[in-house]
RNA sequence: GCACACAUGACGCAGUAGGUUUAGCGUGUUUGCCUUACAAGCAAAAAGUCGCAGGUUCAAAUCCUGCUGUGUGCACCA
């Protein structure tokens, strides 16, 4: 049988047989029935994207968790899918098409959209491909996009809803502009690199009217936009600029005149204490301009050129960061500029395209954050929906107590079209509805001109930011909202999906988005449903470089995912990431970590050669039955702890706990201790016990590493076709035999004592060693003397009450024993290791003789805390006379 | 600037209601082994007074204060 078996475990074709195995036999397939359900809904990766070391975290953790729901009798279901990343797709199609010699611009939005499916539908899948190769256990019948039909219709609806609630406007407001991309972003959008990045301090000079030799010096980083300045402003309590107040300013180079208010803005300390206000490109002198009814010029067009309102020809058209190269020539040439200091600014860019971000005054769509999110606060408060690591709660509270209205319009075209429809130039001259000819409808009626034509309604151009289709996704994978009736604001039932499916059990993902996405998603959930959209909300750590850098494609820092695995197997780079990933912390990923993963593959692996290489007789062999005891009380144990930590979502401590379970007691006990005599038979009692446990092992450890438990799960028993581990349940919990316990521990202690007292005296493993006991109940021994005598090659095993001269003496607890050493051992060496033990159990009963002498200990700890304490002592004490009795015979 | 985390042997971490033997684990290091499942292995060893300074307590890695350092989130000034 071990013939069949390669010395070294293959992994490669092992992992696609069984992932297409679980494939044929739709494992991962659930429907609605009468067990539990136990559901993941997947953070939808960008269509665009291709897997990196994030996704593999996060992806290993939602696979591990929906595995071991499975297996724990739970109808378990991990919905897949994508987004459609508007800002990103669209910049990835427009890219392409540049290549092929094509413009956007040229395109009508009907032929662009073509593109951009076409794009969709040759690289949207990849990386949904690519989880499979991790082995992500997903019922891909059910993948979603975000752009799917329904969902399309799911994230008008809720446009069209919120905006009849009111919680939906639309508005001229200061917006981030992302002049490349040619869109609205929203805040959570823009980036300011980590340090601020260099740039220059400007000081102007701006005369005053009518008063020659006569300025104010203002500080600028943006000297091109001085042009749509339409004001100065100093601080009413400023004493240096009172007689300034209400005097008019000149703004260089064009001469316009400007007033010199008072604003309490102005901060004194600060630059010059003048500020120039410039409320068309600056979100707080856009505030300070409503203030004092400055007029507005807005300068910049939306591409970042100047245009013809900046009154100087020779700028116009020009980009703005030309122009600032020149018009400081210019100021200088003429006298304004005062200084030029190097500066570090903290500069808002854009997410997607990097570019810098332009604060614009823009009619833009809204939603009003502060009410609909009340609940959504209040449950993460609660704990009604729980956050892991709970630090994150700070962070929550904080951004949603200052929440702030949230810019949904793109100016693109890749997304959801915003079911808005114009039928004249007011700003309130539109309708919105699911369909055009609603929207005709209800336009008639609030026109009140029954003869309006649908070619007269003109729909907004704009889409919807992905967010705002992506926050219904816990819901609309299961197309609730074709149930959602616009009319009464409620559903007319839930469909039979949703009703079983939602809410979700938990939600892995990572911090990054708890805002943008993980916080409206709550919002949504009770908006819609009343109700929490997930019961937890793990939020992973970010993988990290050796330098503490995180890892991303774009710096270069991170290993490719396929080839990780290529290398290590998917189950291995699966047990590497846990292995370094505690609770919430960030993980510094180090590739060691998944050789140890590939290693621990071998290992079992090998383990399944020994076994199948055994062959069995019927002859009963009692002599394994303690071992046997042991291991099954100890499984038991073990099943308790896993439960524990899993129940807390220390999952890489649960890893950890089973490695060491399968390595060190499975493997390096247990198997030992029941292995046979080379070429001897195994008795099958022992043989059906080991491939029991073997098999559950395979088990609790099939959600870390799927591919290799199949694989040997396969091999243990013969299966039947439709067989599988991942579908296998645990069996019911026993409790566990403590007696069976303690002896195992006690026979693992002795081995250790004795393989240590050969290297320490030099005897080969099977030098003939008789041993001595003197402990005080044998009986507790005697199960357990026939294995200890084979593995640690014993000659005899004797019980005594007596010192055994010329032997090594090792304690276990308070009993005694003497390994019998022939009579040239080395005395001085014995002497040496007796003395090490000496000293050191002194200095240990000193510090316990320090607390049991303090008076105040013995009054005030617990009585159970000083009994403990006395114990410790009495049983160091014991130890110490046996100690010093044993160094006096030698 | 505001807030929140974290600081344990060479490295990465655990220590989750102050008291399970003077702190555990993995990796690495050193030593000895190709022992008939596994050198992707086996057996053993060395290595930390838990960032610094105070305080509370009979008792502190664990609680409090301050400092230093690192990280994260939020805000942002011309």
């Amino acid at each position: 049988m071990s013939s069949e078996l390669n010395k070294v475990y293959n992994p490669e074709e092992v992992e696609s047989k069984w992932y297409a195995y679980w494939e044929k036999h739709r494992f991962f397939r659930s429907t609605p029935d009468e067990r539990p359900a136990y559901t993941i809904v997947i953070p939808p990766p960008n269509v665009t994207g291709v897997l990196h070391m994030g996704h593999m975290l996060n992806n290993t953790i939602q696979d591990i968790l929906i595995r071991r729901a499975r297996m724990k009798g739970y109808n378990a279901l991990w919905v897949p899918g994508t987004d459609h990343a508007s800002i990103a797709t669209e910049a990835k199609v427009v890219q392409l098409l540049r290549q092929q010699g094509i413009k956007k611009s040229d395109l009508t939005r009907d032929e662009f959209l073509k593109h951009a499916y076409e794009w969709k539908d040759k690289y949207g899948g990849i990386i949904l491909k690519q989880l499979e190769k991790l082995g992500a256990s997903c019922d891909w019948e059910r993948t979603r996009f975000t752009m799917d039909e329904t969902y399309y219709r799911a994230v008008i609806k809720v446009f069209i809803d919120l905006y009849n609630k009111g919680y939906i406007y639309r508005g001229l407001r200061m917006i981030n502009w992302d002049c490349e991309a040619l869109t609205a972003l929203s805040n959570e959008e823009v980036q300011y690199a980590e340090n601020g990045e260099a740039s220059k301090m400007y000081s102007l000079r701006y005369p005053i009217q009518n008063e020659p030799d006569t300025w104010v010096i203002i500080a600028t980083q943006r000297p091109e936009t001085i042009m749509g300045d339409t004001a100065i402003a100093v601080n009413p309590n400023d004493p240096r600029y009172q007689h300034l107040i209400g005097k008019t300013a000149l703004v260089p180079l064009i001469n316009r005149p400007v007033p010199i208010i008072a604003d309490t803005y102005v901060d004194m300390e600060f630059g010059t204490g003048c500020l120039k206000l410039t409320p068309a490109h600056d979100p707080n002198d856009y505030e300070i301009g409503q203030r004092h009814n400055l007029p507005i010029i807005d300068t910049i067009n939306l591409n970042g050129t100047l245009n013809e309102l900046c009154e100087l020809p020779h700028y116009i058209g020009l980009d703005r960061f030309e122009v600032r190269k020149r018009i400081i020539k210019e100021l200088e040439e003429k006298g304004h500029l005062v200084a030029a200091n190097d500066y570090t600014a903290r500069i808002g860019r854009s997410e997607r395209t990097g570019s810098v971000v332009e604060p614009k005054l823009s009619l833009q769509w809204f939603i009003k954050m502060k009410e609909i999110s009340r609940r959504a606060l209040q449950a993460v408060e609660d704990n009604e929906v729980q956050l892991i690591p709970a630090k994150y709660k700070n962070t929550y509270r904080h951004w949603m107590e200052n929440v702030r209205d949230w810019c949904i319009s793109r100016q693109l075209w890749w997304g959801h079209r915003i079911p808005a429809y114009y039928y004249g130039e007011g700003e309130n001259d539109f309708v919105v509805a699911e369909t055009p000819e609603q929207a005709l409808q209800i336009a008639r009626h609030k026109t009140g001109n029954p003869h309006l034509q649908a070619n007269q309604l003109r729909q907004d151009e704009d889409v919807l930011d992905t967010w705002a289709s992506s926050w219904l996704w816990p819901i609309a994978v299961f197309d609730g909202f074709e149930d959602y009736d616009l009319e009464t604001q409620q559903f007319t039932r839930l469909n039979p999906d949703l009703a079983y499916y939602y809410p979700t059990d938990v939600l892995v993902t990572a911090p990054e988005i708890l805002f943008f996405w993980v916080a409206r998603m709550i919002i949504a959930g009770y908006e819609y449903l009343d109700k929490h959209p997930f019961k937890d909300v793990y939020l992973t750590g970010i993988v990290r470089d050796k330098l503490g850098i995180k890892m991303s494609k774009s710096l270069g820092n991170s290993p490719e995912p396929l080839e990780l695995i290529a290398k290590y197997s998917a189950d291995g780079v699966r047990v590497g990431m846990l292995f370094a990933s505690p609770a919430g912390n960030d993980l510094p990923f180090d590739e060691k970590l998944c050789e140890q993963g590939r290693n621990f593959a071998n290992k079992i692996w090998n383990a399944l050669r020994l076994v199948k290489g055994w062959q069995t007789t019927p002859a009963h062999n009692p002599h394994n039955q303690p071992a046997i005891n042991w291991f099954e009380s100890k499984i038991v144990q073990t099943r308790q702890e896993l439960d524990n930590l899993f129940e807390q979502y220390r999952i890489s401590e649960a890893l950890n706990l089973l490695y060491s379970f399968i390595w060190d007691d499975f493997c390096a006990v247990y198997l030992e201790l029941v292995k046979p005599d080379f070429e001897q038979p195994l008795d099958e009692t022992t043989y059906r016990a080991t491939i029991g446990f073997f098999e559950q092992l395979m088990q609790l450890l099939h959600p870390f590493m799927p591919f290799i438990t199949e694989e040997i799960y396969q091999h243990l028993q013969p299966r039947q076709e439709g067989e599988s581990i991942c579908i296998s349940h645990y069996p019911t919990p026993t409790l566990p035999d403590e007696t069976a316990l303690k002896r195992g521990e006690i026979l693992k202690t002795l081995l250790t004592q004795l393989r240590d007292v050969r290297v320490k005296k030099n005897l080969k493993p099977k030098d003939p060693l008789p041993l001595f006991a003197n402990v005080s109940q044998p009986d507790f021994y005697q199960p357990i003397i026939p294995v200890l005598q084979k593995k640690a090659f014993l000659q005899s095993v004797e019980f005594t009450a007596a010192e055994v001269p010329n032997s090594a003496m090792f304690m276990v607890g308070t009993d005694v024993f003497y390994a019998a050493l022939s009579s040239d051992f080395d005395v001085a060496a014995e002497k040496e290791r007796l003395h090490k033990e000496i000293d050191y159990l002194i200095g240990f009963a000193k510090s316990v003789n320090a607390k049991l002498s303090n008076e105040k200990f013995v009054s005030s700890a617990p009585e159970a805390v000083v009994n403990k304490e006395r114990q410790k002592l009495a049983d160091a004490e014991q130890k110490l006379t046996a100690l010093q009795e044993a160094l006096g015979k030698l």
